[in-house]
DNA sequence: AGCTACTCCTGGTAGC
DNA sequence: TGCTACCAGGAGTAGC
């Protein structure tokens, strides 16, 4: 499923290739797909748009519109894909939308599991101003991730994949993340130390970059670049779907647990459960005495 | 505040 | 072969 470096990956291939190109016309096959306003707010705003920049931000692909004509975002979730095609390239069953552009080519969006988001907005500030910081930014430094990680009480797994606090990782460069760590993915982020934060910094930069170099990870028919290419990445991985099959590190068997709805995949000598935090002695004495 | 459950979707696959 | 049941999961939301 498309994380940060798929969408990367995307991003660069897709861009060059519709960037001042002008939007002539929208072609609506699921409804669904187009959020952000009405079909009309939104064809009026976009036909006769000219794609300034394609860039990415968090797991959205954004072709700046410029002025009043806001935004596109687009969101491949699960299935979701793009492709710049021509005028006899056919698109498959499974188009959900497509931009007529100048010159007779087009921006199909395809998804088989209508996941996906086509987003429209005038100010992409409503999208973007809840998530976190881009996890290969300047801005992101240890002393920052360790405020925003200590700072809450939350299980290292669904923290890492809350897009408020680090934006753009996913179920699969979460636990390649946290298996380099050494950390267990339900250890509470309130006792990590800064060492640990230091690991998880370093660790998540260089999985994230080294996947990008892959162009991304495919594992299954879904992610592909537009390019047709699969991502090589999966070959590199350390955690993600090797249960039942021996670490790489140590030898022991990796299993699988299910945290946050999410399968998680885990080393149990590489990374250990943390012990269960001891009752302070306040909390047990005011829990004592029963009437 | 943070947890779980549920929703949206469909192709692939396990089991019979 | 053909059927059913279940699984994968990003993000949003509801309820506790």
């Amino acid at each position: 499923m498309p994380e940060l470096p798929e969408v990367e990956t995307v991003v660069r291939q897709i861009a060059p290739r519709v960037e001042g190109r002008t939007i002539r016309s929208l072609d609506l096959r699921w409804a669904r797909t187009l959020s952000g306003g009405s079909r009309a707010t939104i064809e009026r705003a976009l036909v006769g748009a000219r794609i300034r920049r394609g860039h990415r931000r968090a797991k959205w692909i954004v072709f700046e519109l410029g002025g009043e004509r806001g935004a596109l975002l687009v969101h491949l979730r699960m299935t979701g894909r793009l492709f710049v095609r021509g005028p006899k390239e056919a698109s498959s069953d499974y188009l959900r939308l497509s931009l007529g552009l100048s010159r007779g080519e087009r921006l199909d969006f395809e998804d088989v599991r209508k996941f996906g988001r086509v987003h429209w907005c005038r100010d992409t500030d409503e999208v973007f101003g809840a998530l976190g910081p881009e996890p290969l930014s300047d801005e992101l430094t240890v002393d920052a991730l360790y405020a925003r990680l200590t700072s809450r009480r939350r299980m290292l797994k669904p923290l890492l994949l809350d897009q408020t606090v680090i934006a753009g990782l996913g179920n699969i460069y979460v636990d390649e993340t946290l298996f380099a760590s050494g950390l267990h993915p339900m250890q509470t982020s309130d006792r990590l130390t800064r060492d640990d934060v230091a690991r998880i910094h370093d660790n998540v930069r260089r999985i994230l970059r080294r996947a990008i170099e892959c162009q991304g990870s495919s594992f299954d028919v879904f992610y592909r670049t537009p390019e047709g290419q699969p991502g090589r990445f999966q070959d590199e991985f350390l955690a993600y779907g090797r249960d039942g099959r021996p670490c790489r590190r140590c030898g022991t068997e990796l299993v699988k647990l299910t945290i946050a709805q999410r399968g998680t995949h885990v080393c149990p000598t590489c990374q250990p459960k943390p012990r269960r935090r001891r009752a302070s002695k306040k909390r047990s004495a005011r829990r004592a005495p029963a009437r």
